[in-house]
This record gives C-alpha cells, structure tokens and sequence, in this order.
DNA sequence: CACGGCCCTGCTCC
DNA sequence: AGGAGCAGGGCCG
C-alpha cells in the first residue's frame, strides 16, 4: 500500500507536475442532475462510483482538466487537476460554463410546460439535465462515433483516442488520465490515424474521423470553431455537414452541446418517435426520417419551444430514456398504453 | 427527391 | 451454439 502510494506520487510528480486545486460553488441540486447530466449521452467521459458509503463522485475530464465532483443538496465540491497553471478562480468560472450554471432551468421548464401540454405532462418531476458547453473536436468526433452505437461503446473509442493522441493529465486512484487530444497532435498522425483506427475497431468511423480531422485542420482549426460559434445556427450547420460522417442529426448536436446554438434541435430516434406519437401524428406511418422530415420535425419543435429548443429537447429525450429503460427496450410513449416491462428472470 | 441497402463492431436474444 | 437483430446515422446508388 505504502508502495503503490509512493508509486503513484512518483509518477504524477515527475516529469511534469500536474497541480490538484480543490474548490466549491453553490449550486441547488435539485437544478442539476449530474447522473442525467454527464452520463446521459453528451459527453463520454464521465463516470460515476458510489462507495460502500453510499457516498457518490462522478470523475472525468474536460477541457484539459481532470475532474472530480461531490454534490450536497446546496453546493458542488470539486478536486481538479491541470497541467497549466491557472489562479484557483479560473476553475469555478470554467466548471460554471461547463455546466451551464447561469441557465435558469426551472425558469425555463415552467414556460416549456405552458408551451406544450405533453412538456407538462412528460415532465412533472423535473428532469434536470443540463446541456453542456463542451470543446467542439471533442464533441465532432465523438459524435462521428456515436452513429449506429452506444453510449458504452462510444466511451471506449473516445478513451482510446485519449490515451493514444492525448496527454496525460494526472494519474488518480491508480488510473491514469488523459486529455482529449489536440488537433495538432491528431494531424500530426494523419497518414497513419485511419489505419490505425481501423485497426482500433472504430469501423466505417474510422474513414470519417481521418476525414474531418483533416479538414477541420484546412478550415483553419480553433479559428473555424469561433467562426461557428458566430455564425447562425443554421449557417453553423450548413458548415458542419460538409465534413465527412456529419449529416444533420451530429451537426445539430455539435451545434447543440459545442457552439452555443440552443436553438439546435437534433432529431434522434427516440425524439423522432416522440414527435410522431405526440406532436405530428401525421407522420406515425413514415418510417424513415428524411431531410425534410428531419426539418419539419426539427421547425416544429423551435416554433413551440423557442430560442432554447435543444434545451427542451433534451428534458424530453431523458424523460424518454427513463421509460425506455423500464420498459426494456421496448419504446413507449406516455400518450400511448403502457406495455408492462417483460418479467426477466434468469439467473 | 425518396427509398433501400449497406457500413464495423459488439452485445443480446432466441 | 451461433446467426439474426439491433444500437441516439450517414453515404451512395
């Protein structure tokens, strides 16, 4: 034991010295659901442990930062980790804009419920999920990932591109923790990088990430990322869909969680079966969601819920995911009857 | 322009 | 046991 700790010091400590800041903001929890929050599908990097306790952290990285957060029903406590120096304030602020703090998701909840009857009825125990203002090469080739996938096989893939392309932020616990990688660092792999993520099992994503990685880099890098944040939503998405593997879902979720476009409403499959049992039942019979379905579909939702309609979106996709889960993969509406949940036995 | 077939992998189901 | 079916899409014909 004695060992393993010096072991670890050891390593964290030489050659580079990762600093540990630890910090606290107040915060209610009943506006922040940190399960929904980080492990429901927009990042995929958080975990969650639970001791013997009962005593919950969630870990994780973001923005060149290892993270660990504790959360009391008033407050967020949180352990950082960084390579860069930074005054110990810079880590509220960033952990702040990560989570969208200055959001008034109660506020906006009791407006999306008068906005919509299935938002009140959906969602009378508020689900706080909060969007997340994510880095956006994170966010694109995440995304490129997510397509025809899950949540747990996504996270493995971006693990991989961590701990291959990224930089090691601090070992903790005896795990070791990488940054999401640069775009330098990627380009500078470029030749063998499609290769190398085939052989990584990424699949036909593999082709798509070598691609966007490469033209991301020709479109002028962070510099194209300010650009999008500028532009409108829908200039922003026109941009994105010229890169290869991003059609109209990823890019609104890139829009969405990366470039500050709440407007942006991505339409999933879950979303998608939603709005045809309780918004557009016109569309009940088609099944494939075409670009101007995905459009209509997508119009209707900003119309009835505003300038934040992603944001809204995204309440409705966990309330969804909850049912989905009890029902065990057998997706149904609250508007329609209930199918009770398979009774599983084995073993 | 709408549609179907296909794409990689890994897991679950039967 | 081992093949079908599927998972928070996109591309190509």
């Amino acid at each position: 034991m004695l060992l393993k700790l010096y072991r670890i010091n050891f390593l964290s400590n030489y050659p580079k010295m990762s600093t540990c800041v630890k910090g606290k903001l107040s915060y209610p929890k009943d506006q922040l659901n940190l399960d929904l929050t980080l492990l429901g599908g927009q990042s995929f990097r958080w975990e969650k442990h639970t001791n013997d306790k009962k005593e919950e952290k969630w870990q994780g990285v973001a923005f060149e930062c290892f993270w660990e957060l504790h959360q009391t029903p008033s407050t967020i406590k949180y352990k950082v980790f960084s390579n860069k120096k930074h005054p110990d304030e810079y880590f509220t602020k960033l952990l702040e804009k990560y989570l969208r703090l200055d959001f008034d998701l109660s506020g906006n909840c009791e407006k999306w419920k008068r906005a919509h009857r299935h938002f009140a009825e959906t969602s009378q125990a508020l689900k706080a999920v909060r969007v997340l203002d994510q880095e956006p090469l994170e966010t694109i080739l995440s995304f490129i990932c997510s397509q025809n996938n899950h949540i747990k096989r996504i996270s493995t893939m971006v693990q991989w591109l961590c701990s291959k392309y990224g930089s090691k932020i601090c070992s903790y616990e005896g795990v070791d923790y990488f940054s999401f990688p640069s775009l330098s660092s990627l380009c500078d792999h470029q030749n063998e990088l499609e290769s190398a993520l085939r052989e990584a099992k990424f699949g036909y994503r593999a082709k798509f990430i070598a691609g966007s990685v490469k033209k991301i880099n020709e479109s002028g890098g962070n510099d194209w990322f300010q650009k999008l944040r500028s532009l409108s939503f829908k200039e922003a998405r026109v941009e994105l869909v010229t890169l290869p593997g991003i059609g109209f879902k990823v890019a609104d979720c890139i829009c969405l969680m990366a470039l500050n476009h709440l407007e942006s409403v991505p339409i999933d499959t879950h979303i998608y079966k939603i709005a045809q049992a309780s918004y557009l039942p016109r569309l009940s019979g088609i099944k494939s969601v075409t670009p101007k379905i995905y459009e209509e579909v997508a119009e209707h939702f900003r119309k009835i819920y505003g300038d934040y309609a992603g944001w809204a979106q995204a309440v409705l996709f966990c309330s969804g995911l909850q049912r989905f889960q009890e029902t065990k993969g057998k997706f149904v509406d609250k508007t329609n009857v209930c199918v009770p949940a398979k009774k599983q036995k084995k073993k």
